[in-house]
DNA sequence: AAATGATGTTAATCTAGATTAACATTTACT
DNA sequence: AGTAAATGTTAATCTAGATTAACATCATTT
């Protein structure tokens, strides 16, 4: 049962003493998954925040028309929950499915609110996630209203190129709100001499 | 000095004793700004959080081409202030401009930080403000994803009728994204039967 | 009341990106 | 190794929404 590499992170921001770090791994849960399962899916209650360890997941739903949108990606060290399904316990917009054999940590939400009275620390820390969540989602805004989609694919790349290596490219296409066609185009382009 | 609709809002959510309530009210400060004013200037840094006591604001940005694009707006109970900004203290890549008079609560970043230590509470509160925020920021992208600019302005006429009398068509077409000439052909579109 | 600036409309033309469809390549399974 | 499934490419055609431009209406100031 390793959740090092969660009280690492945590340690990065605020810092938790001995007892407070037992009794933190103490609600922890581990869990894996093969590639192709699904952690959350679409009109379920996201009853955990997960942290991935190792793998790769992608969060997702369908539209009306059966269209699959990708909203982001997890990989190690980043989050792979809902986070508006879980923080107002309500049905899921998303799916969230393993790209690879994924290894997590999960904390439930009634452990998570024990947690959050006990060692107010984490209320500041997770204060601090999701801050940065925000922040990231408005720049995410920002992006898809003024850059063109062979824009937006550089800043994708630039930003996440470990990302880029290990998904196929139709998931990347529907990341960037494009097909994965008119990416092959953009791709050609840039191989060109753009 | 009327600080009660901010208190108000609070104690929605969390519930201060007279002490903390007493607090919090001396580090507020108050503000008036005309109509056309700004609150924020893009590049600078956003030292205060701002509640919006009356009138109405927009958030945008510039893009290289010098075109105006619309992030959101505020009115009554609502914040206005580039989060982003506050929160890492970096500069800002928004400008908020007052589209009315507007009267607003100022809490200065310092005071804040120290505000979140002596009242845990407040870190709560703030907490579940961004949670909101965050989902809501989702939300957006999910509706820029899929709908399209006929189906964001029935979702925006639907979820703001107040905010839609109080501005210019052209910035609620900012805001939608797209220009004002095709707003206007798609509210004809609907007016004759969709 | 005229004049100026801000806001809104209509129509013609243009373009980024979607759709369709046929084919190419890579990967995984027996 | 051989086949099926998954992934990627290319090209032709189509469309939502942008751009341009000319005009209409409304509000504010003198």
């Amino acid at each position: 049962m390793n959740s090092q590499p969660l009280l690492t992170y945590i340690n990065k921001i605020v810092t938790l003493t001995e007892e407070e770090e037992a009794y933190f791994s103490s609600i922890l849960k581990h869990r894996k998954y093969l590639k192709g399962q699904y952690i959350l899916q679409q009109g379920d209650v996201s009853n955990t925040n997960c942290f991935i360890i190792s793998g790769c997941v992608k969060m997702f739903y369908a539209d009306h028309l059966g269209q699959e949108h990708i909203i982001m990606f997890g990989v190690e060290n980043w989050w792979a929950s809902d986070l508006g399904s879980f923080i107002s316990q309500t049905a899921s917009d998303f799916n969230v499915q393993c790209i690879e054999d994924t290894e997590l940590i999960q904390i439930t939400y009634n452990d998570l609110q024990t947690a959050y009275s006990k060692i107010p620390k984490l209320e500041r820390f997770f204060r601090k996630i999701i801050e940065k969540a925000y922040v990231a989602s408005q720049k995410r805004i920002v992006r898809n209203f003024s850059l063109s989609a062979k824009e937006r694919y550089i800043v994708f790349k630039a930003s996440y190129p470990e990302i880029e290596q290990r998904i196929p490219q139709y998931m990347v296409a529907s990341y960037l709100g494009i097909t994965k066609e008119f990416l092959s185009k953009i791709k050609s382009q840039i191989a060109v001499g753009k």
